[in-house]
DNA sequence: CTGTTAAAATAACGGCGTTAACTAAAGGAG
DNA sequence: CTCCTTTAGTTAACGCCGTTATTTTAACAG
């Protein structure tokens, strides 16, 4: 009896410990994490170094090798990020309304709004390494492109209820999304663009694919 | 007399000189471009360096630096070539038929063309150093942007014409570079649109443009 | 032949990503 | 409590990079 209860302690402890450990583990990676994120958006692509996350978070350099594979995999997780909130904002605006068609709007408009309020994530994810979006992640469930498949769906759900005329969705789609992305990355590469000319241009976009698409 | 002959003699020597040094000087400067370039294009922006071009030339890495103020300066006149193609052919394009509405087409299919022709340059121009857009080059008559004016001329005419509905030409080329642009830098990013998608979203975006923009 | 000038090379600095070898501390077993 | 093992972290080093200061070399000028 005595004995039993001797060793279910141990055995606690060292589960104790274990979990303790491991937190501490994941601590210091998410200290990584955020310090490469900050820099990051502190200082830009360029001048990104794990040299200098690591003397921002006092640990040496080699450290950060115990916790990613290399600066591509921290880059890669810092960069996941922006994926995450990048598809939940597309997904809310998904979500805001019920009509097909202003569901596609709403879709452009929330696409746009992401690309110029983080210019640098979306200069990183889809400018700079763009081979980021189709390098899977580590322990993802899916494939980074599937984040933009909700516009696809919106599109098919478009045509289906026979708002949009007939046709393939992934071709419109392909064709909305380049729209978007051109407006997006040509705003971030000019800032002649930038706050001044994109917003009508969003606007003729919107007007153009509207006559477009839409069916009469 | 022969005083006069022999002074003569030495300066057209001191000229022939001249020429001939300033030819050499010329020259290499002309070996480093090409074999920039050459570099450039075998191994891409982020593995180009100026130790493996001085190398290739058989130079020390300083002797460039007696012929280009830093790397950028040498990369940027590297992509000064990219944007002369560029020019060219959308120049030819533009002149290559009096429709105005058929010229946007052209101009629209040469540029998703070059884009796709020249993956490199197009990456290096608009996606890795955007910011080669808005500097202007050293002993050049006009920046760079106004390679892309002619797109705004050709529209402007197809307003005039009355080929397109009245509006802004600024406003409505704005809308058509960033579905060029997107398109070209989609494929580019995705091997899975390059060659097999992109025909086809052309066709539906030229499609879209024709009846969002064209006067009924 | 000698002094001058310009081109090119060497050496060096600080920074980078990354690997191998080492240190120190903590947990486990007796 | 002591010895052993494991492991998180460090230090040292390699080979690369862009760039600057210094020095050599060679061609021209008088």
């Amino acid at each position: 009896m005595k004995k039993r209860t001797t060793v279910t302690q141990a055995e606690r402890l060292r589960q104790a410990i274990r979990h303790r450990q491991d937190q501490e583990k994941q601590e210091l990676r998410q200290a990584i994490l955020t310090t490469a994120a900050e820099l990051f958006l502190e200082q830009g692509y360029d001048h990104f170094s794990l040299r200098k996350v690591a003397e921002r978070i006092g640990y040496s350099p080699t450290t950060i090798y115990l916790y990613f594979r290399d600066k591509d995999d921290l880059l890669f997780t810092v960069v996941d990020e922006g994926f995450k909130r990048f598809g939940q904002q597309l997904a809310a605006a998904a979500a805001s309304t019920g009509d097909p068609w202003e569901r596609i709007i709403a879709l452009g408009r929330a696409y746009v709004a992401f690309g110029l309020q983080n210019p640098e994530y979306y200069q990183l994810m889809f400018m700079q390494r763009a081979d980021f979006l189709t390098h899977q992640p580590e322990g993802a469930d899916q494939p980074r492109l599937a984040t933009f498949l909700v516009l696809q769906q919106a599109v098919q759900q478009a045509i289906d209820a026979g708002v949009l005329r007939p046709g393939d969705a992934e071709n419109y789609s392909d064709v909305l999304w380049a729209q978007v992305h051109g407006m997006v990355s040509l705003a971030i590469s000019l800032p002649a663009f930038y706050a001044t000319r994109i917003q009508r241009t969003m606007e003729t976009a919107w007007q153009m694919e509207c006559e477009g698409l839409r069916r009469q």
